[in-house]
DNA sequence: TGCTAATGTGGAAGCGCTTACAGATAGGAA
DNA sequence: TTCCTATCTGTAAGCGCTTCCACATTAGCA
């Protein structure tokens, strides 16, 4: 019942090439033809079949974006970065949310095997490391945000990486509180692995080691992941900071790598009875709207999200239409620290 | 270079079809040959190309979700609800945010007569409106969200409707001022004429008249969208709300019907020396995660958000699967009310 | 005038699956 | 035994486009 090219061709009396020819504005069509085609397209009514057209040619002018979660104003901003770009090009997002589940996360990575999509862009969890690393072997267009794989380093392939100079953020928000006066700083983080948490650990770290400073493990503390399916994750990351306040009682200072937890460790530091920022200092990661309007307006280290998304769907976009080959070298772009009220001067320890 | 079927079928020894038969689980196949096959599949390393698949069975599994904005916690939750019960029913999911752009939505709406999409979710704005009821009355599988189209109502169709009692919320949250002591009672709220809109201030209405008191327009301010491009939507809706409180200054309480729009309310009443809730009362729409730990905690009327993205999602692929029509009857769930702190009794008024 | 290049058009073979439809075999009921 | 049904498999015709090639025609130029 749909119109195809087929009907539409033998209506205006020319060959199926020549629809394509006017569809896709290649090749010679004759100006009076086209103008007659166009007509017999309008008053039938034709839509041209993207399937047939993604079946003949290969291709599905749609990339992936796989994330674990759409909580957090990192993923909002950044998807609103890439599509933009994408709309741009001509391209659509398929919006592969893994919710942290790990089997969610392998089968949409196969639809780039399955051919729905050109490629993908990734921030993903560390779960799927292998698998990751297997297609970009393969030559799949792949673009990594905060994400870094060293054993694909030397080799020529179709990845790309975007970050954020993570290591320079965590040294950054150390050295701000250190000459404040803090010497026990927590961090609260998300319990995956990831490249982000790795590097801005390794600022923490290097900061720390210019002051003559060892990282204490026992204030780093991890957060499991939740396997998301009902609403009742209101409170993520609150036992946790809870807990290491209550163990931890020195800290002074405390960072939060990972939006979502910012409303489990503020009602943490509520109940354990630490007022911000007169008893505890805290620093959020990644900014967001209302961050000015929490009481105490919130200290944040960012990261240019927007720009991250746009260029690394540039990036993508250029890796998916010439098909050459290369060795990645990341790109990495400058984060920002906008200070606001959450951070004072270190309390009098009483030792 | 890619395996298909055929190279598959030939080495173990069988058609084409019984290939398919594996692949689908369809139809009868001896266990042994079964076997055989999967052998050869995984020898082989074949994935099935889903463009050929999609083409020959004309449906893609993939849903569309036009939206005009994910910097709302409505649109991640919904979508969050949505990607659960799509995932369920193995189905992807290509997100069209349309950023307030009419001639994105327009093309987005396409999508489904290119064949590209088997049917879609949306809360679009009102420009689209006369393509949408084109594509409902064409049979297109389309769920609405907060959104009626009267024109549709007694049509047989595959349209369904998702809507949170909207004139109870606007009623509750009058009832709720009213009782507080409050006479004028300011609006803020996003220009485009939705449904959404609509049946809130119906509501607004109607607790009013119950008190014989009348809809005061200048006391409702609309703010126009933004067509964001770049990132310095901030502030949006913050000139709007500051010049409604200068010129009504009488105003002693404030509904922000749209969440992204908190922040320029809140900075508003900052720079108009509103301290809320002392001299001013304010309520949100939608709750969020950090909601209580603002200075105030916020009162917000909200939805079930969630639940409303899983249900809508449930009636698309319904309506997608059985191909039978009917006279489409809302689905209504229910809105509820969270009392924060961001009100008080109204303050006393110089008259 | 003849030759080449540019322009314009169509035939037909795919792209890699699904799905009638038909045919074959085996087992059970009559 | 015959017939019917259930089980199993293959042939071939699509699905609606793109694209390679071949073939005309016209224009440009020496």
């Amino acid at each position: 019942m749909r119109v195809t090219a087929k009907q539409v061709a033998e209506k205006a009396g020319v060959s199926l090439t020549t629809i394509s020819r006017v569809i896709n504005h290649s090749g010679y069509v004759e100006a009076g033809v086209r103008t007659r085609i166009e007509a017999v397209m309008a008053e039938l009514g034709y839509v041209p079949n993207r399937l047939a057209k993604n079946l003949a040619t290969g291709r599905t002018r749609t990339v992936g974006l796989v994330i674990t979660s759409l909580q957090s104003p990192f993923f909002v901003k950044a998807t609103e970065g890439i599509q933009d770009v994408l709309a741009d090009n001509g391209y659509h997002l398929l919006l592969c949310n893994t919710r942290f589940n790990t089997a969610t996360e392998l089968d949409d990575l196969q639809l780039l095997r399955q051919g729905l999509l050109d490629g993908i862009i990734t921030t993903a969890s560390s779960q799927t490391r292998s698998e990751m690393i297997e297609l970009v072997r393969e030559n799949y267009p792949v673009v990594f945000i905060n994400r870094l794989f060293e054993e694909l380093q030397f080799e020529p392939n179709r990845a790309g990486y975007v970050l954020a100079d993570l290591v320079h953020s965590g040294r950054t928000v150390t050295n701000y509180l250190l000459e404040l006066g803090h010497r026990r700083i927590g961090i609260i983080y998300g319990a995956h692995n990831s490249t982000a948490n790795q590097l801005r650990l390794e600022g923490y770290r290097r900061a720390l080691l210019a002051c003559d400073l060892e990282v204490d493990m026992k204030l780093v503390q991890s957060v499991p992941y939740p396997y998301i399916s009902t609403e009742s994750e209101d409170l993520w990351a609150y036992s946790e900071t809870f807990e290491l306040l209550q163990t931890q009682p020195e800290i002074t200072a405390l960072l939060a790598f990972y939006h979502p937890m910012l409303p489990g460790v503020l009602q943490a530091l509520r109940e354990v009875g630490r007022k911000v920022p007169e008893s505890l200092s805290l620093v959020g990661f990644d900014d967001f709207p209302l961050a000015p309007y929490l009481d105490p307006p919130l200290t944040v280290m960012t990261q240019p999200v927007y720009e991250m998304g746009r260029v690394a769907a540039q990036l993508l976009v250029q890796k998916i239409e010439n098909e050459t080959l290369g060795v990645a070298e990341p790109l990495v772009l400058k984060p920002e620290f906008i200070i606001r009220r959450s951070c004072g001067p270190a309390p009098l320890q009483e030792i």
